[in-house]
DNA sequence: CCGTGGCATGTAGCATGCTACATGTCAAGA
DNA sequence: TCTTGACATGTAGCATGCTACATGCCACGG
């Protein structure tokens, strides 16, 4: 028999998340300089798990380290925006592809249900959740594409871009909008016709990642256009 | 001016790489229970840098930790293999696609040498140098693709095939074999050819993992044949 | 007014102390 | 023989102590 939960909560996970949360919330700023010794403080627990915590974070490019000094947040440059959905789409639309070409159709519901559940958050204006049911639908498509580490991957990477997107919120779309993008790939895949499946999935990738790499370079005031830039790193 | 060198040598730095040494040259065997306890004796560090290193591993997926036990070398099963290569060719095809369809002169040239000098390495059979280079002409072309995350991402997908090459060295091909299979990747990139350089480096990287998948199925002594698998993960 | 050097401050990184717990052992009981 | 459970052993995970160092400040000398 296998162990009833192995504890996935230690303390350094924990404070992980809270990390994550208070950068989407704005209380961490990027940029400014924090101590681990504040942290570990404010957090109520000792350095050890706060240290491990931003390593991690670090590994993940959230975080940089400046010896005897701090850490600070870091936001995502321009360029990295670009790359990260430059990946998104070498490793997305083969999968949408791929998944159209099968069609399970237990895949399909659950796709449609997300939908709904997406729909429905975007009424509400509940923001969390429709981002989860967004990340749910595409890591849907990505588990039955049958590779576990392009799963995790993703999750990194629009884990990153779910940072950035609180720092600034995407107004020039609602969500609504953004849920209508999704519908023709799920359509597609329920139809089993991957070229479509594939173009759709391309069309909302390269959407969204030209917006919030637009974003992006207006906020830092970086010379060069944003879709110059998209261009550049794409192609 | 920037700082000469910010020590990029933490100890913790060092302890990752000396575990990796050790799996490789079979000093730490896969599945066998080790105590951080005693490595840090071994290493003549404390317990804090080889956590941290071990920690660091553990998310690259080379190590796990069994709570109040210990931690164990992971060996990656065949399908890790099978998935890993398939993330390979979903970013490397595009990738020598790409650069082929540009071929900077000076990327050429780079190309050549590391071939050049693979190819030496192969005739000295000096395996460790002669990775390396394989690795350098991947990485170069990677990089001319100008997305740096994808990279580091490559770059630590190869670590892991690294890893369990040295537990059971490849035979079936010789390093000259191996070396033979970059040559009309880097031809058909001179030549701005993408679609060549695309079907050469897919060959190639297919070539590997199938090989790779086959001999990790023979090892375990796995049912599902490996032929079998690999067209189910990469399809 | 400006460069220089001592000093106080605060931190990352490493070492070490401490605790709860997962497992192996073995003797007592059925 | 099989089960039970107290106990010893050893570890991960967390807390805390310690050191070198990067920076800011300020007084002093040019």
């Amino acid at each position: 028999m296998k162990p009833l939960s192995t504890p996935n909560t230690s303390l350094a996970d924990q404070v992980a998340s809270s990390l994550r949360q208070a950068v989407r919330s704005g209380v961490l700023q990027p940029g400014r300089l924090y101590s681990a010794y504040q942290m570990a403080d404010t957090l109520g627990v000792s350095r050890s798990p706060v240290r491990e915590a931003l390593l991690r974070l670090a590994e993940a490019g959230m975080v940089e380290f400046e010896r005897n000094r701090g850490f600070r947040i870091v936001l995502p440059k321009p360029r990295d925006i670009a790359e990260l959905f430059h990946l998104r789409l070498l490793l997305e639309v083969p999968a949408a592809r791929r998944v159209a070409s099968e069609a399970p159709p237990d895949l399909v519901d659950e796709l449609r249900a997300q939908l709904v559940d997406m729909e429905r958050a975007a009424t509400e204006h509940d923001e969390i959740r429709f981002m989860r049911h967004d990340q749910n639908l595409h890591g849907a498509i990505l588990s039955a594409a049958g590779n576990r580490r392009l799963v995790s991957l993703i999750d990194n990477l629009r884990d990153m871009t779910r940072l950035l997107g609180a720092s600034t919120v995407d107004r020039s779309r609602t969500l609504h909008d953004v849920c209508a993008e999704h519908v023709p790939i799920v359509d597609a895949i329920a139809a089993r016709e991957p070229d479509k499946a594939g173009t759709a999935m391309a069309q909302h990738v390269t959407n969204t990642g030209r917006l919030l790499v637009a974003q992006a370079v207006a906020e830092t005031g970086d010379q060069t256009g944003a879709d110059a830039l998209w261009d550049e790193v794409v192609r």
